[in-house]
DNA sequence: CTCCCTGCAAACTGTTTGCAAGTAC
DNA sequence: GTACTTGCAAACAGTTTGCAGGGAG
């Protein structure tokens, strides 16, 4: 699986830049989405954020990956277990491959992936802004593992 | 937009090699879904369904949606006011594109997909059982309207 | 000092379940 | 007659909201 290359300052930045005021919670969710080697729902996470700050509430949780999401630092994985589990975004990378055993994500190089959207923009007519592709599978270590 | 070329009878066929039973509900559920011009949620598809059965009752709706979600009848449009809308399936058509502004659904040509696909397959050496390519934007039709 | 963030609890929405009655085969 | 389906109502789970207090800038 490709190694998380995310670095937390990068989306503190980020946040910063959007107005949003950073706070250590805000650090700490941060850091367990973008080192999570699993997809992450946001009662995992609120789980995890529990062990190092019990006191955390669950509504603080679900407003900040709301942000996190509305700025595109994290995705929302679709059709596994349901629609509530995140990954960080990796710029660029818009293939996601999900393992159907261990439920890791892998990010694909997509550049085939642009030209066939390209394509069919053009046969269509279409304008298109926004594209989702997930795939779902055996990852390669599952199937060895087997 | 592609014309739905689905037919009820191809449905209730298959409804019926499931041994599923087949009742008059499940006639009129199929005919709504495979007639829409537009994805339907499942309360939407029960608000129709009552105009012409007033006692339907919801969770038959919604049971009645997994079965056909389940049979790959119908399948789940991810990302567009949520995740709770559905549209009937073309088989090998995999494409799928959403207009942001009419909110029809589109399917397209998807042979380069599969390419894509099997290309993935090859380099990551993950074995890819399904797949899942949704667009956004804005259709044809819309364009020239604005 | 001001505004945003946080925690708590209550409210809410969409979905599922249990059960008695109905219906297809 | 048997087993699946239906409608109803209650239960449920995940998520959102309102509010009072706390913390950042």
């Amino acid at each position: 699986m490709r190694s998380n290359a995310i670095k937390s300052e990068d989306w503190l930045a980020e946040l910063d830049e959007s107005g949003i005021r950073v706070t250590a919670i805000q650090e700490m969710l941060i850091d367990i989405f973008a080192h999570s080697e699993y997809p992450l729902s946001t009662e995992q996470a609120w789980d995890i954020a529990r062990q190092s700050r019990p006191k955390t509430g669950r509504a603080t949780v679900y407003r900040m990956v709301e942000k996190l999401e509305n700025l595109g630092l994290i995705r929302r994985l679709h059709g596994y277990q349901g629609c509530s589990h995140f990954v960080p975004t990796l710029p660029g990378l818009m293939m996601l491959f999900i393992c159907l055993d261990c439920g890791r994500a892998d990010y694909l190089e997509s550049q085939p992936l642009d030209h066939l959207i390209q394509q069919s923009e053009d046969t269509s007519g279409h304008h298109i802004t926004d594209s989702r592709l997930q795939l779902y599978g055996i990852c390669a270590t599952c199937q060895q593992g087997a």
